[in-house]
DNA sequence: CAATTTAGTTAGCATAGCTAACTATATTCT
DNA sequence: AGAATATAGTTAGCTATGCTAACTAAATTG
């Protein structure tokens, strides 16, 4: 099963595959996560703040945390600590046990400026590359989406 | 020194990118998150017990900890649990400061487990593309670990 | 050999993950 | 309707991970 005449990648070759792909992860958000700090606020609480923010509007908290692949009441902590920070609000649904989460203006404005900072190194670094290489990264990172949806 | 006139990526192009990038990165690992728990071993731990077996042998606390891109108060915490665990163990070194941290067997046989395990979730949702995606990918892979140096 | 620098640890604080156990509201079943 | 059950969130308590400040011990420097 190891066709070297095939343009297939042979099991090993995934594998090795798979790793890279993984130790790239790390050590992107590795080095990203510096400048998340410059916003005051946890990276819990980021991630989960731009799913209420870029993600299409309001959720319970459940949902939220299944987004966030994580358990109810570490969501809840979450949740507290940005409503504390008067970057999100409760709201009433009709039923009366969900709660309705929505980001503030300040929560809005907060993630956009992280996000911006954030993305900014990376996009310093893509633009050192090669316009041949940004133009195969950007394609393929359509490719890696795929990937993680398969995950 | 970016390239006006090219009808390359403009600015708003590589900040969609690397926004883009960022994102994948972050679902990425929160998917594979779940299987390293499994290992009973934390992340951070597993993620400097890596550096000690798949980065070419022993290290003292500080180097680990700028691998990490970690205060050397934490590595010593994440150090410790490593130690306690029976994954590490401490040696001397000619600079009596110093300490050579160096895998253990079990330490080894613990992260070679989970990187597999990681892995294979990862290599199997590979497996699901076409091979000319596979082999884009894999490019891709390369130009990412270019970005990551210039970050 | 005293002063400084360097490596690592300890202490104390905050965030973030979990499970177990609780409260409050909805739903279902008799 | 009323009791039993199911669902959404919270609270409590544990561990792990991040930080800074302050400490100890060893090496280097003046």
């Amino acid at each position: 099963m190891t066709d070297v005449k095939s343009k297939r990648l042979s099991g090993s070759e995934t594998f090795e595959a798979a790793d890279r792909l993984h130790s790239a992860a790390i050590h992107l958000l590795r080095r990203l996560r510096v400048r998340d700090r410059e916003s005051g606020v946890g990276p819990a609480q980021l991630s989960a703040l731009s799913v209420l923010v870029l993600g299409g509007g309001p959720r319970s908290l459940g949902e939220l945390a299944e987004a966030e692949q994580v358990r109810p009441p570490t969501m809840s902590r979450i949740v507290a600590g940005l409503v504390r920070a008067g970057l999100v609000r409760r709201g009433k649904t009709e039923d009366g046990r969900r709660v309705r989460l929505e980001a503030t203006a300040k929560g809005t404005r907060i993630l956009q400026e992280g996000r911006r900072r954030r993305v900014e190194s990376l996009a310093q670094a893509l633009s050192s590359l090669s316009s041949e290489d940004r133009e195969k990264l950007s394609a393929l990172i359509d490719h890696l989406e795929k990937v993680i949806r398969h995950l």
